[in-house]
DNA sequence: TTGTAAGCGTTATCAT
DNA sequence: ATGATAACGCTTACAA
């Protein structure tokens, strides 16, 4: 069995130091005549020799990959994050791995774990086991991805949905409505606290009848969506009426009312109108497609990287920042004019 | 600054030598008495040592990480199949990784280049633009992900699309269909050839008039399925008559189908059923909710993690293997008895 | 059971 | 511009 070749051998090859062969593969500043680098480039190609990046890191203290670790890659909120995040690693020639915790706790610590073991060089995260001081002793580049306060010690870069769920509302209002049900989620992540802030602040300003009795709190999934709705359509709900339109934390649970209403023979958007929140693929794929607040995906991407970049190359001893970035409204088929 | 402890810092706290460290840290058979072991453990979270996994790798020549390798993170085909993967590896103690490669055949090479660099153990890929030779060169174990007879030298592990065509003409041919139209992509990836063999194949055998006529080729997104389908159904194409059926290469193309057949008044099931393939999230969602051949994504996933480890363990001196899982019909509202 | 010492393949420092 | 040499932090024979 042929062990493979290293700077050694190559040197050897090329009749020169290892030094020298190592000065040619960064390819960096260092200078070496360019017969001797050619010379060089000969022999690696003659031998087939490919560089050990463990050895190299080892060494350098850098592995030149960082780690973007989601709770749930079947989320489709992650893939335009991870295209803004890779973009701009791309610049820097870092690799952008994913590690997926899949909503166990133990995994993200796993994963986490690898990363202060030196295998990466700055994490891209949004946590859902792991608390801040957690996070502050593995003395690691990091930057939170969501509008989490409860970090205070770390650069975070989320959206803004107090301000999504007003401006859906608005939009709502504008079309005539004014008894508006809020689908809300009880999931595995921290429950949409912005939301319902935001649906109860827009209810003061706006003297519209938004309550509790008319906020619905259900899993966050599809079917929760159907149950939510149905709830609020309910004749047999304390409801004075029922809404003309709904808005729903994020647009699955919209998607899954959408069908519901579909079931009760309630039209959409005649007789009811449906926001999301999000826009994920799904939204534009239904009949009619859903109206939602789209969430800058691909800027916190970018963002994201940008800071941790930033946090990995200087000290990083400045003050952690915290960005909110706004969400758009998405107008589609299943919002329309209040019913009379 | 201070620097990070090692294991050196870690013996001489605990006054003994590095390798007893090492054998405590590595936990496994080392045998070291028991009161040892206790003062080592008590160095270790006395000083805040962490494991250096990189100066590990070095020695061991193992990561214990292995790459999954994608084209499109956004393709909502593959989370399962992380899933399956990730779910063997745990148990093994390796961790999973992703690299998502958007489509750049650059980003795919520059991650195999990785792998090939010590940093990975093994690969699970499904390759756009890497062929068999090239994988061979990185003499790394690598197995692949889908049906791919162009990888002679590879286990494969993939899904029998072709049966599934097969699978769902039998179900259309059962409720009553004879005139079925197929939607192909024409995609960034090689083409579904084995979707048309399947469809023509079955058009033989059963005497169902499938020919080319019934075939349209459009680009593989949502839009493409519109297209598909008012092709097939428009009065202007050289169709004897149109068909009651359609078969979309996959899911995306079906919901862009039936969305299509929305706007133009077409009832589904009543006056067209439709079918689709892969059984992603958002077939569910839509109204009526699409029929659809699933592919064992988990199981594919599972199969391929455990076909790597065997070649990672295993001198992988075997002969390729090819795995071709079935698929199963999942039988939803978009599909009906033929109008007469 | 524990210690000694020789690497693993690279980069960095210091000469030349 | 190039070479010698000492790290980097760990694992692993081999010796004790």
């Amino acid at each position: 069995m042929n062990r493979r070749p290293t700077i050694i051998d190559v040197a050897r090859q090329a009749g020169v130091s290892k030094s020298t062969v190592s000065r040619v593969i960064r390819g960096d500043g260092a200078s070496v005549r360019e017969a001797t680098r050619r010379r060089v480039e000969e022999a690696i190609a003659a031998l087939g020799y490919e560089h050990n990046a463990v050895a190299s890191s080892l060494r350098t203290e850098r592995t030149n990959t960082i780690m973007l670790a989601i709770p749930d890659i079947a989320n489709p909120f992650w893939p335009d994050v991870a295209r803004g995040v890779q973009d701009v690693m791309d610049e820097q020639g870092i690799a952008v791995v994913f590690a997926n915790s899949d909503w166990e706790g133990r995994r993200e610590k796993a994963f986490l774990r690898m990363a202060s073991r030196n295998r990466f060089d700055g994490v891209l995260i949004n946590p859902i086991a792991t608390d801040n001081d957690e996070l502050r002793a593995l003395s690691l580049p990091i930057v939170l991805i969501g509008s989490r306060e409860d970090f205070p010690d770390f650069d975070t870069v989320g959206s803004d949905s107090y301000g999504a769920a007003c401006q859906a509302l608005d939009y709502l209002a504008s079309l005539g409505h004014r008894r508006i049900g809020l689908i809300r989620g009880r999931g595995k992540s921290r429950p949409g606290y912005s939301r319902l802030r935001g649906y109860l602040d827009y209810g003061h300003e706006s003297g519209l009848p938004l309550d509790e009795s008319y906020v619905v709190q259900v899993n966050f999934d599809f079917e929760g969506g159907g149950q939510g709705l149905r709830h609020l359509l309910s004749p047999s709900a304390p409801l004075p009426q029922p809404p003309t339109a709904i808005l729903a934390a994020n647009d699955i649970l919209a998607l899954g009312a959408l069908q519901a209403a579909h079931e009760l023979d309630v039209d959409v958007p005649g007789a009811l109108s449906i926001v999301g929140m999000d826009d994920i693929f799904a939204a534009v794929t239904t009949t009619p497609p859903l109206t939602t607040m789209a969430k800058p995906k691909y800027e916190i991407g970018r963002k994201a990287a940008g800071m941790l970049l930033e946090r990995m190359e200087g000290g990083g001893q400045e003050r952690p920042q915290r960005h909110i970035l706004p969400c758009t409204l998405r107008k589609r088929g299943s919002t329309g004019p209040a019913a009379l």
